[in-house]
DNA sequence: ATGAAAGCGCTAACAC
DNA sequence: GTGTTAGCGCTTTCAT
């Protein structure tokens, strides 16, 4: 058998297969593939012919190698939190009309697993990043920003330089509820929130924190205003909110950072026969599913999480695209209203 | 410059680099990398040290192109049921004790993107797919088996001879329920379940409707037997439901194919003025943490997710390592009693 | 036990 | 406009 027909590797499908079956160069069909300068239509129309007719599909790792993926990773903090469907929804929705595929990580709330996951999307030659509420701080972030384009969703660093910010106004969103309840004439306001290992102002919760405390002395309750602390494992949580409403110094309205516990505040006021709003008021945080069961009828904040992700999503193209001067964005939330407050 | 000391490439650390701050070819510190037959300990102390001075990650995607990349892919169809966390969880933790990292891909219950995302995943050369309650028929899953070892989550195909199935005994489920209710002496129990667009015996929620129907013939009560339909969009189904109870033919219990549509049973109810358990039982399906709500207190079947996770990482990382013959597992199912019932 | 060298499938310079 | 070819970073024979 003479060496010019060696036969291709019996299996696979690849770019030579194709120029050999349309009798072009394998650097044609690369161009063909990427949309690239300098195909006449002839050509095109010849190599798109048997790349459908063999069903040929361009290996991403092969592709990872020199040029792109056309991959975007997305790393969620964890799985279960309500709101994180959305925002993929978001993304989706942006990555659909492009030619981009998003993969996810879940990062279970671990730094260790988190650095890890990034390292594996870059190693992986992804394209891009999404990092939704990471745990990571700023500094750890910027130096992995420097290995690949990135956006950050949930994390308030407006001054960062090396990745963008989309993020919902979460001291804004506090404010909007607690003057809500001052609306209703509600003084006696003691917010919710888990204790954090590591507080930092990028951190989600503290902004609300914040947000909280200055909303409250606005309104000239700063000496009302509290923070009921409880445990940062969910699990641990719904006994200790029993707890703080059995208490004798019961505020009057409780805003909570998510409705992930403020479901469990409705249910343990109704374990101890309190009245919603009459006499305790609630607000929750991400107006998610749970919220709206006539059952629960929880007021909760809105973060328009889906905004949020298609917003990454173009600024995570754009940048893709050549973009380097940083970005960010602050969504405004608003209150979806309910039964109680 | 000589052409041997031509300097390596500024940035990335790469084998080459390994290999030359160790003094060793690349051969070995591939070798080091994967664990190979064929180091002597000194060799692989000296690459070590190197590696960990260097900070060097060996590329994925380079990976890809001859061996393996240590990735598996996880299909999600959508990513808003409840129970998906703790299947991720499941297998989290059996890959957390292997190399291996989990990706994701969402394919919001459309077989188009379903098919798309799976053959990324294959064009990426990972190591392995499991596939969550697929929406492709068995066929095209086999199709799919022949390029990548595969399992497959919440499809029931006990003959499949390419790919592995893990599953909770959905006609079991059902039965249980059925037996429940009618301990509880009650006879009249309709199914609710969505109208399916391609209802095929793999799928979960047939399965579950065979499984009603049969204990429902074995109580003695086919007659009796009735499946609701609800529509496939989750958005327009609450309305649906509260129809459904104002129906003069209204049912005695209801046992629902998922607790997403359960809790909207129990909100009817309520807005309806009906008793739960005593002019309505309800039973729902996924013990998942919305049912657990004193608010909503709903009786469930739990078909211990987080165990499928883990029984379908286990089978993956076996077939990887090199089994061909098929497996397939069923769970038993139980029912979490609350009460609805 | 160790290393040299041939690819894996693709992209991108560079020739023609 | 089209083809040739040198890598990308790794794995894997095959020598030594």
């Amino acid at each position: 058998m003479s060496k010019e027909t060696k036969p291709l590797a019996a299996g696979r499908v690849t770019i030579k297969t194709v120029a050999a079956n349309s009798g072009v160069s394998v650097a044609a069909v690369s161009k063909v593939l990427r949309d690239a300068y300098g195909v006449s239509e002839t050509l095109r129309k010849k190599v798109q012919a048997s790349i459908d007719h063999l069903g040929y599909r361009p290996s991403v790792a092969a592709r990872g190698m020199r040029g792109q993926t056309f991959t975007i990773g997305v790393l969620l903090v964890e799985i279960a939190n309500p709101f994180l469907p959305l925002i993929i929804e978001g993304v989706n929705e942006v990555l659909a009309e492009s030619n981009y595929k998003a993969m996810l990580a879940v990062g279970q709330s671990d730094m260790k697993l988190e650095s890890k996951l990034i390292e594996s999307m870059i190693d992986y030659h992804m394209d891009g990043l999404i990092l939704v509420a990471p745990q990571l701080q700023g500094s750890q972030l910027a130096r992995f920003a420097k290995q690949i384009p990135m956006v950050v969703i949930g994390h308030h660093e407006a001054t960062a330089t090396a990745f963008d910010t989309v993020n919902s106004d979460d001291q804004e969103g506090a404010a909007v509820a607690i003057r809500a309840l001052f609306e209703k004439g509600i003084r006696d306001i003691a917010m919710l929130s888990p204790v954090l290992d590591d507080p930092h102002a990028a951190n989600v919760i503290t902004q609300r924190e914040i947000g909280y405390q200055k909303a409250m002395q606005k309104a000239g309750a700063a000496s009302r205003a509290r923070i009921l602390r409880v445990a940062y494992d969910a699990h641990l949580r719904p006994p200790e909110i029993v707890e703080l409403l059995q208490h004798r110094n019961r505020p009057r309205a409780i805003f909570c950072w998510s409705d992930l516990d403020a479901v469990h505040v409705v249910d343990a006021a109704m374990q101890l026969k309190l009245r919603v709003p009459q006499d305790i008021a609630i607000i929750g945080y991400d107006n998610s599913s749970v919220a709206a069961l006539a059952t629960v009828n929880l007021s909760s904040i809105d973060q328009s999480g889906k905004r949020l992700g298609s917003l990454a999503g173009e600024r995570l193209l754009s940048r893709i695209s050549g973009r380097t001067t940083a970005s960010h964005v602050l969504v405004e939330p608003s209150l979806f209203i309910r039964k109680s407050h």
